[in-house]
DNA sequence: CTGTTAGCGCGTTCAA
DNA sequence: TTGAACGCGCTAACAG
């Protein structure tokens, strides 16, 4: 190719990646030869030379979740734009196997990292990741990596609850996800605050924490149903959850929101045809991942900038399930507007 | 590293690699040295030698879609094992930009690549592919790839007829995606068929073709129900899809089972908490996934192998939108169990 | 502004 | 059985 040109190596490989001051006629003809050729270049030996692949990877602990699906979407969209491939983990939740996978990804010499499950500390992160470039989604971790950016878990969570309180409950029950993770540990404060700010109690029997799955959202509304503290109204941590305490009341006979009101987090596509529609946080998952990808290309182009923390903002979607009176009709706009 | 062992770099590369035939005690030195040095052999420079990589490349359409998300989590977790890396790209519908991005792909060296999304035909795959192995999922592609993973998408939208035939309906109306890909043309298929064997009349107000969501399935069902034809079931190519007739029949007031019938294909996990629980075709789209991704290392390895098109079956989950009785109870042990 | 050279880190010759 | 040398395709460094 370069012989084609009449030109060098070198000076096709600077034509051709827009280096250096050269001729305007030369680079035409390396452009030229190039297309003739349809020459193209080979990325791994650029890697080779270059200690860089354009290449970001993602680690998730579970693909086939929706939210995840939508990091994914986010990330992959941006970082495409950028000019970055993306190499996905799905790692699960363990520990060794999370650190594994992010082992695998920096041998792979990919440029940066996205990490979305955190089952270890900064410490090991640190160790783990050297000075590669490093943004957590949907997890804090203080002390690693550039920065990270979540959902206003906290926020979210008081809006339920202060939504409940102004429909005029008082026993609000809270159904959350486990305290090791950043969401489950933020959305838990979220109604520990809120119910403080609205001067309600929170015996022990009016909260449980479990994993983020129907069937132990399910259990656990059985048990808060069955306790003293006979809430009027349950807030879930998250869509699954919801629809474990949608089973729950179901399954005891009670009329939602009539003999218990119930709002979540997370804003699935179904929410609207569910049967009341469901109350629920809104907040854009997909630029989430998008923003992630921003933060990491920054964090790869400019190693010494400082890390931020960012937040994606969130909104109360009021529909049925809450005790808001809204016609049907409303519903269903949502769904084929 | 070698120097540390007192062995040559060849020697070391033929340890690590198992090849030739050394001495047991040199193996074992080599061995020793990399674990004390915590040596990782370069992926890059290794792939620049060997012109492979060890990494297959996956198109989707839509990552955030769950059918393939789940197909991601089938496809990673068998490269995983298999060890090989994912360069997952979300590529849209368009031509171009699949063209693209399974040219990016290849010029990523990548092993392999798996298509799900196919907006042109055999003779332009086979130029962008040259010998390179490919293996289509969800699709069909007959004189291109080593094979395909498809969905038994015929067998399950003419069960879903037949149930509601069984039922004892006559008039029953299709909801069907485009026919521009292989589960489009295919249910389509499957319907008239058994239509046919049911000795049924189609006339053609009683199915019509439109986009995979929710809306476009909305709009589909308000004109089949508009016409002629009054079907008393439905029956849809997509849950999506269900969910628009859903809307539909609620925005005429129509109770589902009793005024109108209705039973999908996908068989999603909130199905089991719609009002009435959605009757589906429910299949593995998690396996698809894996099976598509041994297929494709098969061919790796193996490029004279023949190919083949493997289909996935499909099983019928009678609830209660078609008009089976079934207690709410079991609807919820779904959900729970 | 352009050409020449060297080497990224492997795996694979070829010769010993 | 082992070691030395070469080259995969590119670009950074240096020379002209």
């Amino acid at each position: 190719m370069a012989e084609r040109a009449g030109v060098s190596s070198a000076t096709a490989s600077r034509a051709l990646n827009g280096r250096g001051q050269l001729a305007d006629e030369t680079r035409a003809t390396v452009f030229q030869a190039a297309a003739d050729l349809d020459f193209r270049p080979s990325p791994v030996a650029r890697s080779l030379r270059t200690r860089h692949t354009s290449t970001v990877g993602l680690v998730v602990p579970y693909v086939a979740h929706s939210f995840y699906a939508s990091l994914i979407k986010g990330a992959q969209s941006y970082l495409h734009e950028a000019g970055y491939r993306l190499i996905l983990v799905d790692s699960g939740v363990e520990p060794e196997s999370v650190a594994a996978g992010i082992t695998t990804l920096l041998d792979h010499q990919v440029d940066g990292v996205l990490v979305s499950t955190t089952p270890f500390g900064a410490d090991r992160f640190n160790r783990l990741l050297g000075t590669k470039p490093c943004v957590f989604l949907d997890e804090v971790v203080s002390g690693a990596g550039h920065g990270s950016v979540a959902i206003e878990n906290a926020k979210g969570v008081r809006m339920l609850v202060d939504h409940m309180a102004w429909h005029g409950h008082r026993r609000i029950a809270f159904v959350g996800g486990p305290n090791n993770n950043t969401a489950g540990i933020e959305r838990l404060a979220g109604y520990r605050d809120a119910m403080k700010k609205n001067e309600l109690d929170v015996p022990a029997d009016l909260y449980r924490l479990c994993d983020w799955s129907i069937k132990a959202g399910f259990a656990a509304a059985l048990v808060i149903l069955a306790g003293t503290s006979s809430p009027t109204a349950i807030v879930t941590a998250s869509a699954e959850l919801a629809l474990g305490v949608l089973a729950a009341a179901r399954s005891r006979q009670l009329a939602i929101p009539d003999d218990l009101a119930l709002a979540s987090f997370d804003d699935r596509y179904f929410a609207p045809l569910l049967q009341p529609s469901l109350t629920a946080i809104a907040y854009d998952e997909v630029e989430m991942g998008r923003k992630g990808a921003e933060m990491l290309v920054g964090a790869i182009k400019e190693p010494k900038a400082e890390g931020h923390e960012m937040r994606m903002d969130v909104r109360l979607v009021p529909r049925r399930s809450c005790g808001c009176s809204r016609d049907m009709t409303a519903d269903l706009d949502e769904v084929i507007g």
